[in-house]
DNA sequence: AACTGTTACGCGTGACGTAATGATG
DNA sequence: CATCATTACGTCACGCGTAACAGTT
């Protein structure tokens, strides 16, 4: 056995059965991939892919037992390069983070102040994407954090640790009827064109719960993946916004108002997402801790080894 | 990097930092091995040994966190190899079990029994020791379960399952004085010589822990390793007996009488010990099922996952 | 006809074993 | 002097790439 089988049978799985492509994403030879996974699998003393005629269909039950076995083994491998980067050059190195516009723009920069000031050599990579990209990423090995809202039911290979609780508001220009409104309703939310999130991002399923619930139907007349967008159209009278609290900022957007809706919606929560097993370097953990300071270094780390006992309230 | 340089670090670990006797249990040569150490070290910019001049004499403290990781993957690897096992040849293969006399003698009979009759294509092979060396056998993969009771304090490598809980009984030749005693006391046993187990065995933590609590010292004349020695020198007047409930039959054991201690030592929890992150053999869990018939495969397989939630009862 | 996986084959690297050397107690 | 790690070196095998072949759509 070798651990090139296993890279190669790992890389053809996820590039959809795949010899070719997988060569190519492995600067390889497709044969060799071929002859090598034969090779794997006559040692196993089984198959791990169906094979029509020439052709890879399907991953075979023991495959897929066998696919996730080798994830963690090549997570191992990974790891153990971590471990080697961190002795070796303690504070220099690359973080990467994966999250949405949201974080990014209004949650993250006071903690990626702080942690540039105390890590200056670490090099520090911002992915952005959507909740489902992040997860992917950082499954992948792409990015070691991800950081987002209701990112995705639980994936088993991830582990989701929560980190703050957060509220929407609804913004409108100044003057607008909605304003008045006291106390905020959904019905007269529901009487105006709205401008929200795009239904991909921030617990946007928060807000059609909530309408759902009532038996309401909001005319949402905008939908986009940032509160900088939704806010432009707002100023500009398309409708009203419904945005995360944390996006408004009444210094800074003189051309709006908000109004707290926390008792509308429910309130969503921001999570730090990590592959299972994962080995951080001591400055993931510093950069977890700034961002939520109730999750010490302990605690994740016992939460990474799958002790879900850890479950650190918010 | 190798899977090779990993095992020969991992063996070298194992043999108290010693190539030669590493490369030996290997098969392989010293310098082979010290080669592939160096060159894992080399790339992972990181020295896993302590060298003073030409011998090793420690390890590093990233070499604690490589060798924990090393030792994942190498356990992936064995899951593996079992994965190709059960799917090749489902109703054949080996079920190594470690095990106590105690476990072995009164308590497995049945379930292997049960076991042959419905796997008559797995060879059973069970071995003997104390709870320090089962726990050993199954970390070193020497094993696939430890069964024993109190088995070491929760180790890392091992998930521990509860199965049964038991008590204990006092056990003397047909007449003697103690078989009077109502209620049988701490008091009432601390009066004549005792012959029990030793102490690294079967809970005898618990009954230490009895006497001491009530300013007690037995006088304990001979300790055995099994109930069956305990047993015979009982019979020959030597002393009384504490022994477990289940080693007593009263059709059986005609020259002895029994009285139930439950009352007076704490009772004792039976575990099953398994490799965490261990993939089992589709027969192992129904071994283990028949042993204790609330443990079912799921919760296994949750608890082998690291699921602390996971905590059966008893 | 285009695409993809498999077989055939030759090359080069790299892992291994033997022998020799260097440290250490 | 015995033990043990490291260096030096030759050998052999295995993984890889190229080329040709064989199914699939």
């Amino acid at each position: 056995m070798n651990l090139q089988q296993l890279r190669y049978a790992h890389e053809v799985a996820k590039r959809g059965l795949n010899i070719t492509e997988a060569a190519a994403a492995l600067y390889t030879s497709q044969p060799g991939i071929s002859k090598q996974i034969r090779l794997l699998e006559e040692e196993l003393g089984v198959d791990i892919f169906v094979r029509q005629g020439r052709r890879l269909t399907d991953i075979t039950a023991p495959g897929r037992q066998i696919l996730d076995i080798i994830e963690d083994v090549l997570g191992g491998l990974a790891n153990l390069k971590q471990v080697g980067e961190e002795y070796s050059q303690a504070d220099s190195g690359t973080l990467t983070i994966a999250t949405t516009h949201t974080q990014a723009r209004y949650a993250l920069p006071p903690v990626i102040r702080a942690f540039m000031a105390r890590y200056p050599g670490v090099r520090l990579e911002l992915h952005q994407g959507n909740p489902t990209q992040i997860c992917d990423w950082v499954i992948a090995g792409k990015a070691d954090l991800a950081i987002a809202t209701e990112a995705i039911a639980e994936q088993h290979e991830l582990v989701m640790l929560p980190c703050q609780q957060w509220n929407r508001c609804v913004i409108a220009p100044p003057g607008h009827p909605i304003l008045e409104e006291r106390p905020l309703t959904l019905e007269a939310i529901a009487r105006y064109p709205v401008v929200t999130y795009d239904s991909a991002f921030s617990g946007r399923s928060q807000i059609n719960k909530a309408f759902a619930a009532r038996d309401l139907s909001p005319n949402v007349v905008l939908t986009a993946i940032d509160a900088d967008i939704i806010k432009t159209y707002v100023s500009l009278g398309l409708g009203i916004g419904i945005v995360a609290a944390m996006a408004y900022d009444a210094s800074a957007d003189t051309g709006l108002r908000a109004v707290d809706a926390s008792h509308l919606f429910e309130s969503s929560m921001t999570r730090i997402g990590i592959r299972r097993n994962a080995w951080l370097r001591e400055y993931a953990y510093v950069f977890i801790e700034l961002f939520a300071p109730h999750l010490a270094r302990p605690l994740v780390q016992a939460a990474l080894q799958g002790d879900s006992r850890v479950d650190p309230g918010l």
